[in-house]
DNA sequence: TTGCGCTGGTTAACGCTGTTAAGTTAAACA
DNA sequence: TGTTTAACTTAACAGCGTTAACCAGCGCAA
């Protein structure tokens, strides 16, 4: 007999099962137990095909930035101006974030002392995505579109401007009087207009 | 016999001991018998004063808005200007976040579903801070400084900003490349010159 | 065909957690 | 002196991550 009941290998379905139970239940309320629960194991199971319950999380971690990447990388080709595919990344990663909250949550809002234990190795592929804004960066720079001073640690700042509206959206902490999207869009208009060369900046402002 | 052993009431030597605890060890590893452990009492004397953890949470939570509210009236007192103002008021609050990381932590860190037991009529007391924000933005405006729309919600953005900044920096996520100095930098000066009328802008470069 | 060893699980247990119910001690007061 | 009450403790429940020990069934060599 091979691995696992019914169907798929046992390691799918308890990733498929986490998955689904931080959708529904959100991951302070996630336990070993209650994955095994759902699909019919014992939960020492578990730990046939992961360390433990860190390295089941790193693992979901993994799958949330390969969707990442690969939702900016597809918007990234789609965009010559170095200006509109700035804007574009920006808007994909906002929106990445609202639509899969429960890969975002793990992916960005892990606790430091849990996220100490992601090893570094894994961090560097997380990076992939803010490379493109680098990239970007760097190629309106030379275009004498953005005004700015070093191109990483400007893609670093919006990235975590970025975050902290995501952040602030999903804990539902915004003032009930502020439209999202009204927020969303002044946050990256206010960074694009941050980092935008003044001769630049009327073309923007006129969109 | 009064309330409490040793000193001051029991409920305030709570407070205390979770403080430090807090300070030592992070939220994720305080625990009710930590605490009591910590001051010489049985876990269950802590529910005579507190209703239960988050509820001892949430006044630690309150300390900490009061700390800094009263770091940035402070700060806001001090410029007369919207522009220096606002750039104080922003600084001051990164600064406060790296300062006090447990107590930032708490307020601004902890999951949504948590958070979302925290009082609503509480959170009004913790947007006193945005208010400064947003008063500094409005006057500006009026004086032709400020490019911008909805004051309150360009505040809301920029606080979001600087959220994910103080978030990133804590989380000790930061490329360690860039210098942590450079970043808070780049942040505040992107935003600033993100909600400078074209005009006032040559006088901030000129910085 | 018998018996060994490996694969893929299981059950039982440890020490931890937040929280509740019931019990206890000592002071305050009629 | 007897009763009430405030302040706290002990014992217990249910759930947590994780480990150690065990066991069923299969492939395979003797």
């Amino acid at each position: 007999m091979t691995k696992a009941g019914s169907d798929g290998t046992l390691r799918r379905r308890i990733l498929d099962a986490t998955r689904h139970l931080l959708v529904a239940e959100g991951y302070t309320s996630l336990s070993m137990r209650k994955i095994a629960r759902a699909i019919g194991c014992s939960p020492t199971a578990i730990y046939l095909y992961f360390q433990n319950k860190d390295a089941l999380v790193h693992t979901l971690i993994d799958e949330g930035f390969g969707l990442l990447y690969e939702e900016l990388r597809e918007e990234a080709a789609r965009h010559d101006d170095p200006v509109a595919r700035l804007e574009a990344l920006w808007r994909r990663y906002v929106a990445f974030g609202l639509r899969n909250p429960e890969y975002y949550e793990i992916m960005f809002m892990l606790h430091p002392e849990r996220m100490e234990r992601y090893p570094p190795e894994k961090y560097r592929r997380a990076r992939r995505g803010l490379e493109l804004s680098i990239q970007t960066l760097e190629e309106g720079r030379r275009m004498g579109l953005f005004a700015i001073e070093d191109p990483r640690v400007t893609a670093s700042a919006a990235w975590a401007a970025l975050h902290g509206a995501v952040a602030l959206l999903l804990a539902r902490r915004l003032d009930v009087r502020i439209d999202p999207e009204a927020f969303i869009d002044t946050t990256i208009r206010t960074l694009l207009r941050g980092v935008l060369a003044p001769e630049a900046l009327p073309q923007m402002a006129a969109k």
